[in-house]
DNA sequence: ACGCCGTACTATACACTGTACGTTAACTGC
DNA sequence: GCAGTTAACGTACAGTGTATAGTACGGCGT
């Protein structure tokens, strides 16, 4: 009797079902007997596939990284640099569940491993000596990452009635004698939370600061 | 009989007991049922004081933030800016809870408004329009927060020798051919994952992308 | 001085979680 | 046809956050 079916499963499909599940459902909601049970089959089964969750929360990540576009490579490299950002931004916003993945856990993996060659060649290319390339392409990315993982947080949180009352409650408790910039920043500081201008400026200002060390 | 005394605890008592169980046990290790049993009491009477986890969550991360101490007054702002990025980044360094408590929730609280006071008033001081200065503020927040949680990540990851052996062996698995940058760069890039002189480079092209804004 | 009431805490319970352990059924090679 | 490997199973355990209901104490108005 076919009780037990064998091959039913794989790396690559627990890995798309996990994803779909991250996904819909949010990256909180996620457990590993959800995914079971959405491939209608008992938790330990995913355990012949993955050692933990962990595991399997670095498989997500690297078919994640995956999405990313090549470099193009008919423009400038500043403007390389730019899309590099900017596409793992955009990705980021397009799966949140990247952004908690990329956070709890160090890069490793094929697809993750290409999206640095990518970075580093556009930045030996423009003739920045070995370390100074290691440097940048660790800077670029944590900034990506922090800015990136930030506004996520925060448009969360604007979609959350509940929450969104009680920040503004708080902000509108300080009080303008002991507060006066942030007071009357107030609108700045709201309007300037995440958007394509806010990360923008930030990823400018770096290129800015690489403009001044570019080698001849 | 004495045998539920009253007014035995008080949120100052709770956040500072989560705190220290936070840094001794881990973040992850860290749990509500922990709290209350290191205080002698059961799991629901922190309900009392804080509405669930996340609020404890917010009032511990507000705790930590009133630790970073003052910006100093008696230099140029660059230096100020410095300071300011380079106290938070080791405060967190510090208290590693501290990434986690930063990377999943807003900012919100007195004493976290008070940071950001510090450095927007250094901003405007500075003769920066509003909007600039609220730019700068989140870029600046944003890169020390993504750069950090990344340094403190792959430091974690440098203790555990069963994780950090299957780093090795992935990066050691990429063949020449397809990733030449990165086996190239492999030494490089492993050794500019944290540390003083990494922070201070991503810090620095920051500032340096400032300066050319600087008005007058 | 007395009774009331809100508040601080307890007890119990539920619906989950990840995963260690032992078992069973299906496929593979002789 | 039989042995051995492997994929999936079921059970169980030690946790988690928190909803709900109950209980005893402290301070209050009279």
């Amino acid at each position: 009797m076919g009780r037990t079916p064998r091959n039913t499963l794989s790396s690559e499909l627990i890995v798309r079902t996990a994803f779909e599940l991250m996904e819909s459902k949010g990256t909180d909601a996620f457990s590993l007997r959800g995914v079971a049970a959405e491939l209608g089959v008992g938790p330990m089964a995913l355990y012949t596939y993955f050692r933990n969750k962990d595991d399997l929360y670095d498989a997500v990540r690297d078919h994640l990284m995956g999405l990313l576009p090549a470099v193009p490579q008919d423009v400038s490299w500043p403007d390389q640099v730019r899309a590099v950002c900017r596409g793992l931004r955009l990705l980021m916003l397009q799966h949140p569940c990247l952004a908690q993945l990329l956070a709890s856990r160090p890069l490793a993996g094929h697809e993750t491993a290409r999206v640095a060659e990518g970075l580093l060649g556009v930045l030996r290319a423009a003739g920045f000596d070995p370390e100074t390339a290691a440097r940048t392409h660790t800077t670029l990315f944590t900034y990506v990452l922090g800015a990136t993982s930030w506004e996520i947080q925060m448009a969360a949180e604007r979609r959350d009635p509940e929450a969104w009352r009680r920040l503004r409650t708080t902000m509108e408790s300080l009080s303008a004698r002991d507060f006066p910039t942030v007071v009357e920043l107030a609108p700045e500081l709201s309007r300037t939370t995440g958007g394509d201008e806010q990360f923008d400026y930030g990823l400018d200002l770096l290129l800015e600061g690489l403009r001044v060390r570019t080698p001849s």
